[in-house]
DNA sequence: AGCACGCCGACT
DNA sequence: GTCGGCGTGCTC
């Protein structure tokens, strides 16, 4: 402008804003600001202030006169390296805006400054004028030379805050400032060492080594239920505790697993951070902090807990890594289990999947040498698994318009008489699953989505169970008007209740489900009451096949055990394997012996007679076969589809369109709507398709293209996309 | 994603 | 006359 050659070149830096851009944004850096990548940031974002993440990925050029200035840079440990690659990692594999993930990594909103520390008073000698008997309870409550607050000093003395006040304007107390208190305890790597069993100190000892090398593994942890698995990879915990490293222990339920908690108490001698999304705003704040300054050495947390930003993590252990819950379906679609994996690979540290039921993609995994197989045998101490027997409901069948076999009333009966516990399982909530007409036969259908509306006797609501539409049960047919003529047909666990109650009218009977009023505190007690032996039957949905023991039952006794083998999943035959093997696992944990019934019209069905005879094996030779004949579609080639739209007609035909606009001729297939038939979620409709190819690499570059296509399309369709993993690296 | 702007319907 | 519904478009 002025002649001059040197030209002031303000430095521009891509930052991750929470958005769903393709790129990072580009803001100005003010010269005396100090930002490097990990730098976390707070920026001008449209109308808002936003926080980010400064990165080293490229950003788009863009006009320079819409540039802005970073605004603060947060006094915050940097995200570190492996955090920002772990980042794009995932965005690209999910095929996510990468600031949605990083969206993830920022989910405390106010950790990234400092917690300011807080005023406090101590003691320093002398005695008190005037001394009254509060004064001087307040006197020997301070006198250990600890910093107080004035109202934790109040209270802990058993005096109101004045006569702390009284006694500080004598000069009696200095004031201080009190750093943040830790959440949890330091844990003690050997504080309640176990009593291990030869099986569980080898499979322990593998872990351990593996720890031990500082390198990425996998090891797959295999044991029965009620083998100790637990106790098994606390071992590993220790081990990393003991070398210095921060430890990441996932579960599926942890709103549901105070046990846990229980148990890694006595072990280390302190609870583990937790994080779940029903956390305190504040606690979750400090959480957060304390995790990205390196000073909580162990978190307990649910998916969302991989995305924390671990100062020096060491190890990641993924409890129960089959289970379902790991999936994220929504905004970023991934799978906690798998970018766990990806997540050590980056930070060059070990990983331990574990599970009674692993799912086929990690048992092949271990198969072909990826992963280390760590198998672990036999129940723990005298506990014995339950003797299996089917029950054929085409021999015995109930009475009419009862769902429970005379053999299950009898074994039932028995199991009261004994003074013991039995479970009745049924993965079905609600009354029954579909009410109908007896006049003209009509069926109430979800008018948003194509499934049979369930009865919900309790709250008089007949509700969809894909969707969460509800109404109030009607009296009368909407289609003819008949009044008085809706029958239920089939069970759900309030039915079963109900027809328990009838059959067993002494009996003391607790429905353990996820729509229980009350929510998951209530649930908590019921289970502990449960424990407790408060309980005669428990009838429950698969929420009694997660985390939580109860020891005092003998006989697990399966409603429908054909239940999800019907359907179109691919998974199917996997789920119910998984789900009726850790149902019927829960019983004959104090060393009684116990019985598992199921009743089934297929007695004769592969995946049963597995589950029966306890023949895991059979069960998974079966499926890994089945994979590879081409019977269902083998894993890594398998990814689904999901479309969503802001009706049910324009979802349905997006999914037509692009099955038709699937390349016939390559190798990419789309299939039809499978696993989830249709759901609306915040007010959006959606559909599922699988989408086949005969390398991952195809489908990602078709789906890419798909999402290229998207935005184009106008409208309102949406892709997201979840892809089934075999391998990723 | 989250927010503003803008354009149409029922209310103090 | 205004409050408020959600369609549209934009964010370095």
């Amino acid at each position: 402008m002025n002649g001059k050659t040197e030209i002031k070149t303000r430095r521009v830096v891509p930052v991750l804003v929470p958005m769903p851009a393709e790129r990072p944004y580009s803001y100005l850096v003010p010269d005396d600001m100090d930002v490097q990548a990990g730098s976390i940031v707070r920026v001008p974002l449209g109308p808002r202030e936003v926080a980010g993440i400064v990165t080293d990925d490229a950003s788009d050029q863009v006009d320079p006169k819409k540039l802005k200035s970073i605004l603060h840079v947060f006094d915050c440990p940097l995200v570190s390296r492996d955090m920002l690659r772990f980042i794009r990692w995932t965005a690209e594999y999910t095929l996510s805006p990468p600031g949605m993930v990083a969206r993830m990594v920022l989910r405390a909103p106010a950790a990234f400054d400092p917690e300011p520390f807080i005023p406090g008073l101590r003691y320093i000698g002398g005695k008190a004028e005037r001394l009254t008997a509060a004064r001087e309870k307040v006197l020997e409550t301070a006198n250990n030379g600890l910093s107080w607050t004035k109202s934790g000093l109040a209270h802990a003395a058993g005096v109101s805050g004045s006569v702390v006040e009284g006694l500080k304007a004598q000069g009696l107390f200095e004031d201080v400032m009190i750093p943040p208190p830790p959440v949890v305890g330091e844990p003690d790597p050997f504080y309640g060492q176990a009593d291990l069993s030869e099986d569980q100190q080898a499979a322990a000892q593998c872990l351990v080594e593996a720890v031990e090398e500082d390198a990425y593994s996998v090891s797959l942890l295999h044991g029965v239920t009620g083998s100790g698995k637990t106790e098994v990879y606390f071992e590993a915990v220790a081990r990393a505790v003991e070398l210095g490293k921060q430890v990441l222990i996932l579960l599926p339920e942890i709103a549901l697993t105070q046990q846990f908690l229980d148990r890694f108490e006595s072990r280390f001698g302190t609870r583990p951070a937790e994080w779940h999304s029903d956390l305190a705003p504040r606690q979750r704040e400090r959480v957060w902090r304390q995790i990205a300054e390196g000073t909580v050495k162990v978190v307990a947390g649910a998916r969302s807990a991989l995305f924390l930003p671990f100062a020096n993590p060491g190890l990641i252990i993924v409890d129960e890594e089959h289970d379902p819950a790991y999936k994220q379906e929504d905004r970023v679609f991934y799978n906690a289990r798998d970018m766990a994996v990806v997540r050590g690979s980056i930070g060059k540290f070990a990983v331990i999947l574990a599970s009674a039921t692993p799912s086929i993609e990690s048992l092949v995994n271990a198969n072909q040498g990826r992963y280390r197989y760590v198998p672990l045998q036999g129940r723990y101490a005298d506990a014995a698994l339950p003797d299996l027997k089917p029950l054929d409901m085409r021999r015995s069948p109930p009475v009419a318009g009862r769902f429970l076999s005379p053999a299950m009333v009898e074994a039932v009966g028995q199991t009261l008489q004994r003074k013991e516990q039995a479970l009745l399982f049924l993965n079905r909530r609600g009354y029954a699953p579909l009410t109908l007409c007896r006049v003209c036969g009509h069926r109430f259908q979800c008018p948003d989505c194509s499934s049979w509306l369930v009865e919900h006797r309790f709250r008089g609501q007949l509700m969809c169970h894909q969707c969460g539409y509800h109404e109030k049960s009607p009296d009368a047919c909407p289609s003819c008007g008949a009044l008085d003529n809706l029958v239920a047909c089939g069970p759900g666990v309030e039915r079963i209740a109900e027809e328990a109650a009838a059959t067993f009218p002494d009996a003391r009977i607790i429905v353990l489900s996820s729509d229980m009023a009350g929510g998951v505190t209530r649930l908590r007690m019921e289970m502990e009451a449960i424990a407790k032996g408060e309980a005669d039957i428990v009838i429950g949905t698969q929420l009694v096949a997660k985390g939580h023991n109860f020891p005092l039952i003998t006989l697990v006794g399966v409603i429908d055990a054909d239940l999800g083998l019907a359907n179109g999943d691919p998974r199917a035959a996997e789920r119910t394997f998984q789900l009726l093997n850790q149902v019927t696992g829960r019983a004959g944990r104090t060393g009684r012996k116990s019985v598992g019934l199921l009743q089934t019209y297929q007695p004769d069905h592969p995946v049963l007679k597995a589950i029966v005879a306890g023949d895991a094996h059979a069960f998974y030779e079966r499926e890994i076969d089945e994979r590879q004949r081409g019977m269902l579609p083998p894993f890594g080639r398998l990814a689904a589809l999901i479309i969503s739209a802001d009706s049910r007609a324009e979802a349905e035909s997006h999914a037509r369109a692009l099955r038709r606009a699937a390349p016939r001729d390559g190798d990419i297939e789309v299939l039809g709507p499978a696993e989830a038939p249709l759901a609306v979620i915040r007010g959006r409709h959606r559909f599922r398709l699988l989408v086949q190819g005969s390398k991952r690499s195809d489908i990602q570059s078709y789906l890419r293209a798909l999402l290229q296509a998207a935005p184009k399309a106008r409208g309102s369709l949406r892709v997201q996309v979840d892809i089934d993993p075999q391998s990723f690296l």
